[in-house]
DNA sequence: TTGTAGGCGTTATCAG
DNA sequence: CTGATAACGCCTACAA
C-alpha cells in the first residue's frame, strides 16, 4: 500500500504541492525545468491521482451508469459495446446494471447508481415499466439521462430509438410481397412502447395492402420467451391451419416458432414463412436461417452516449439542456425463412 | 442540484456536524431525542451521504471490478448474476468490463479499474493471456483478487474453477458408453488452461477404455466460434467419414457442427453423436437438442465473490491473506444429440 | 452527551 | 513562476 501522492512528490523535490499539481496538469505557469523534474519523478513513482479526492473536488466521477433489461442479449450487449467505445474516448467509465425486466429492480439500480454519483444515466426500460415514477427522481435531481430502445414516451429527456412502426411495416410488407395474405403476429407485452409500435406497423401494412385485420391472428407475449414462441405456434397451427406468414416481436420467439414447425414437419418457408425482429445472433445459426429486422445496435449505443455527453457538458457549463430524439434506420435481412413466393 | 449535506442538517438543527454524523451512524453516545430529530430531518431532506467524501475518508469504494472475456455469453452472464447477487448482500457495487479475448484490452481494463480504486478484482482470463505480466501489478499493489473459470495456474491468489479434466473425461465417457469408439475432439486454443485440461480429460477417457488416441482426430480452434465448428465438422466428415462421436470444447462450436450435419442430412444422434460443453442457452432450443456439460455458473459467481470478500476483509483488518482454490462440480446433461446407443 | 479539530488528496484562488 | 490557504463532505480521536 504505497500509493504515491502529490505531497510525497512535493517533499522529495522540495517544492510545494501546488506546483506539483500544476506541473502535472500542464499549466502554463510552471518553469520547464520544474515541470520536467515533476514529470520524471511522478512517472518513476508511478503516480496515479487518487480518484476519490479528484471526485470530491471536481464533483464529477467520470462515470456513467447504464441500465438494461438483461445482459444476455445480443442486441443489448452490442449497444453496450457502442456505449463503452464512445465513452472511452472521453474518459468515461461505464457501469452496467440489469433490471431483469422488473420495475422494482430498475428502481433499485437507479438508486444505486445515483448514490455512486454517476455523471449520467442511460436507460432502456424494463417491460414492466408502464409508469415512470421511479424515473422522476432522475429528472428532479437533474441528472443527465438518455433513454434508448425501450423508452417511455411520456417522459422528457433525450432518446435514441428506431422507427418501430416503420420497421414492422416493412417486415410485414416483406411477407405480403412473398404473397402471404394470412399473416399472424406474435406481439410483445402491452406496456412497452416498441411492442405497441410494432403492432401498429403490422396493422398498417395489412391495411395498405387491402388485407383485413383479424384480431384473432394476434397473440400477446407476456415474457417474450422461446417457450411462448412454441406455445403460440401450436395455437396458431390449431386455430389458423391455413396461416401463411408469422411476424414475431423478436427473434427468440421466432426461434420457438421454428422449433415447433420443424417438429411438426411443416416446411419453412415453403408452407409457412416466418420473420423475426432484432437480428439476434442465433437467427443465423438456426435451421432454417431466420429472416429478421436488423436494428443498428452499436450505433444506438454511440448515439446514446453522445446525447448524454451533450447533456453532461451543458450541465457542467450551467447551460440549459436541450433534449433531442434520434431515430436510427433499420433494414430487413432476408434469409431462408421467408425466401421464395407462394 | 440541492444535495443535502451533514452541514445543512446540522445548521437547521442548531447542532454540530459531528453529532449529526454520529446520530446517522447509530453511535451510542447520542441522546435519543437528538438522534430522532436528526433522523427525521435527514429523511425529510433526502439526505444521501456523498460517496466521494466517504470514499476519500474510508479509502474504500465499496465497489469491485469484474473482467470477463465477453459479455454475450450465457455462462458468464450467469456467473455475473451470482457475483452481483452476492455482492449486493454486502453493499458492493459491481463494475463489469470485457476484455474481448485480448490481453491488451485486459490490461487496459485492469488499469481502468485500479485507477477507479475498486476494492477488489474478479478476473476470468482472455484466451490470449498466456503470460501474466499484466496481472503482476494487481498482486504487487496487493489488491484483493480472485480468478475464476479461465485462470492462470502460475499466478497466485484465490481461484474458483471446475474440474475440467474430470468433466471432459465424463463427457467422452458418456459417448463411449453409447458405444462410440471413433471419437473426435474439437478443442480450444492452446493457451487457456481449461482447453488444455479438457483435452487431457478426452485423452484419459480414451486411454481408460482401451481406445487408441489418434492425434489426427483432434482439431484446434483459434477463436472458438460457430464458424470454426462448421469448418471442422466438414473437415472431420472428409478425413474421418466413419466418425461416431464428436466432443466439442463449447456448445457454440457444437452448434456449428450440428448445422453442418443437418445440412448434409446426417442423422444426429443415429449416425453421429455430439456433445458440447457449458450448457449454453442455445443448446436447448436447437434441433436436435444438444447434450452438454453443465457448469455451475451462478454458484461460481457466488463463490468467487465470497473468496474476494475474505481477502478484502482480511486486508482491511491488516491480516495475512489466505489463498484458496474452490473446485465446483459439473454434470452431464443428456439431450437428443447423444441419445440411444449404436 | 456534545463539540472541536485535524485530515483524507486534490484543485482553485490569490498573494508574493 | 511559486506557494500559502481554503475548500470539497465526511469521519473520528480527543476534549469539554
Amino acid at each position: 500500500m504505497k500509493e504515491t501522492t502529490l505531497k510525497q512528490i512535493a517533499e522529495q523535490l522540495g517544492i510545494s504541492i501546488t506546483t506539483v499539481s500544476k506541473a502535472l496538469k500542464n499549466y502554463t505557469d510552471v518553469s520547464p525545468k520544474t515541470r520536467q523534474a515533476v514529470l520524471d519523478l511522478a512517472a518513476q513513482m508511478h503516480y496515479q491521482p487518487n480518484s476519490f479526492a479528484v471526485n470530491l473536488r471536481t464533483k464529477e466521477s467520470k462515470t456513467i451508469g447504464v441500465i438494461i433489461p438483461e445482459l444476455v442479449h445480443h442486441f443489448f450487449s452490442s449497444v453496450i459495446d457502442g456505449i463503452v467505445a464512445e465513452a472511452e474516448k472521453y474518459g468515461y467509465l461505464v457501469i452496467i446494471q440489469q433490471s431483469n425486466e422488473s420495475v422494482s429492480w430498475e428502481q433499485k439500480q437507479i438508486e444505486l447508481l445515483l448514490n455512486k454519483r454517476v455523471d449520467g444515466l442511460l436507460i432502456s426500460l424494463s417491460n414492466e415499466s408502464n409508469d415512470d415514477a421511479h424515473l422522476r427522481q432522475v429528472i428532479d435531481k437533474e441528472i443527465p439521462f438518455v433513454q434508448f430502445d425501450k423508452i417511455s414516451k411520456l417522459l422528457g429527456g433525450s432518446k435514441v430509438i428506431i422507427d418501430d412502426q416503420k420497421a414492422a411495416y416493412e417486415a410485414v410488407t416483406h411477407l405480403i410481397e412473398k404473397n402471404c395474405t394470412r399473416i399472424a403476429h406474435i406481439r410483445g407485452p402491452i406496456n412497452p412502447q416498441n411492442a405497441i409500435d410494432r403492432f401498429i406497423g403490422y396493422k398498417k401494412a395489412l391495411d395498405n395492402h387491402q388485407i383485413p385485420y383479424d384480431p384473432k391472428k394476434v397473440y400477446t407475449c407476456e415474457r417474450v420467451t422461446f417457450e411462448e414462441g412454441r406455445q403460440f405456434a401450436l395455437q396458431i397451427l390449431e386455430e389458423h391451419p391455413d396461416i401463411q406468414g408469422i411476424f414475431c416481436i423478436t427473434d427468440l420467439v421466432a426461434v420457438g416458432v421454428l422449433a415447433v414447425l420443424n417438429e411438426q414437419g411443416i416446411k419453412v418457408p415453403d408452407q409457412i414463412k416466418v420473420i423475426g425482429f432484432s437480428n439476434w445472433f442465433m437467427s443465423q445459426v438456426i435451421t432454417p436461417r431466420l429472416s429478421t429486422v436488423e436494428q443498428p445496435s452499436y450505433e444506438m449505443g454511440v448515439a446514446a452516449f453522445q446525447l448524454l455527453l451533450e447533456q453532461m457538458t451543458a450541465r457542467r457549463e450551467q447551460q440549459p439542456l436541450v433534449y433531442k430524439t434520434v431515430k436510427l434506420p433499420t433494414n430487413i435481412i432476408e434469409r431462408d425463412s421467408t425466401s421464395g413466393t407462394f
